[in-house]
DNA sequence: AGATCGATGCTCT
DNA sequence: GAGCATCGATCTG
């Protein structure tokens, strides 16, 4: 990370939106639009999938063996990105919950592409492929949000503060969202009974079906355990 | 449609 | 040196 994005600070309704439990922001975050803005252009993606963590309790969490250089954003305030390179070849972009030590964040698996869709495009199809990609393929997976973003390390520790990116909370809470297991994930940290903390909108797109979860009530009487089916 | 596997490099032990 | 919060092409049934 660098000091010149560290400069910003993100709003402070945006900072309480996301300085909460992790798996409080998750539902509530999903169709939030999140967009960075570049000399290249803007995109935006409308979050239809996201992934908890909590390097306090989830072996599946960066920082469930403390602090790193790797995962120190994580641990750092709300509303700033936690961005990672994995298998060599992808970025993840994370937003940073819970309040500053607290090292849990959602990560960010696939969204509808909203704006600039043709400079999402032109990043995705920087290496050639042999098929077409649909529109609603663009976003589809967390190392093609990142590709879209064009995302690398250089955006770890980023602040939402609306300079080069924003993020826009949802005006309410969608009425379909799933959740299930993680995806990739092994080990403890793979348990459905304890960390189905993957939650989506139903009927997206830019999910893939075979992947869908369970049905999340949202009521005041339910919890997430009790809703597993 | 599902399983398998190669690509590719950073991070931590 | 092992493992990895993946992707997408290529197998197989």
């Amino acid at each position: 990370m660098t000091d010149a994005l560290l400069t910003g600070t993100p709003d402070p309704a945006l900072v309480d939106f996301f300085d909460r439990p992790v798996l409080d922001v998750a539902p509530l975050v999903l169709g939030a639009v999140l967009s960075r803005s570049t000399d290249a252009g803007r995109v935006a993606i409308r979050i239809t999938e996201v992934e908890a963590y909590d390097g306090r309790t989830d072996p599946a969490s960066h920082a469930y063996r403390g602090r790193t250089a790797r995962n120190a954003s994580m641990f750092g305030p709300p509303a700033h990105l936690y961005c990672y390179f994995i298998y060599g070849i992808h970025h993840s972009l994370n937003l940073v919950c819970g309040p500053t030590g607290t090292p849990t964040g959602l990560l960010v698996r696939a969204g509808e592409v909203v704006e600039g869709v043709e400079l999402a495009r032109s990043r995705r199809e920087a290496k050639p492929r042999k098929h077409p990609l649909p529109d609603a393929g663009l976003a589809r997976g967390p190392g093609c949000v990142a590709s879209c973003f064009d995302a690398d390390l250089s955006q770890d520790g980023a602040p939402l503060d609306g300079r080069e990116w924003s993020l826009t909370p949802p005006a309410a809470p969608s009425a379909d969202i799933r959740f299930g297991p993680r995806i990739g994930v092994r080990g403890e940290g793979a348990d459905p009974q304890r960390f189905a903390w993957r939650f989506h909108l139903g009927g997206e797109p830019s999910v893939s079906a075979r992947k869908a979860g369970n049905r999340l009530d949202l009521g005041e009487n339910s919890s997430i355990d009790s809703t597993l089916t």
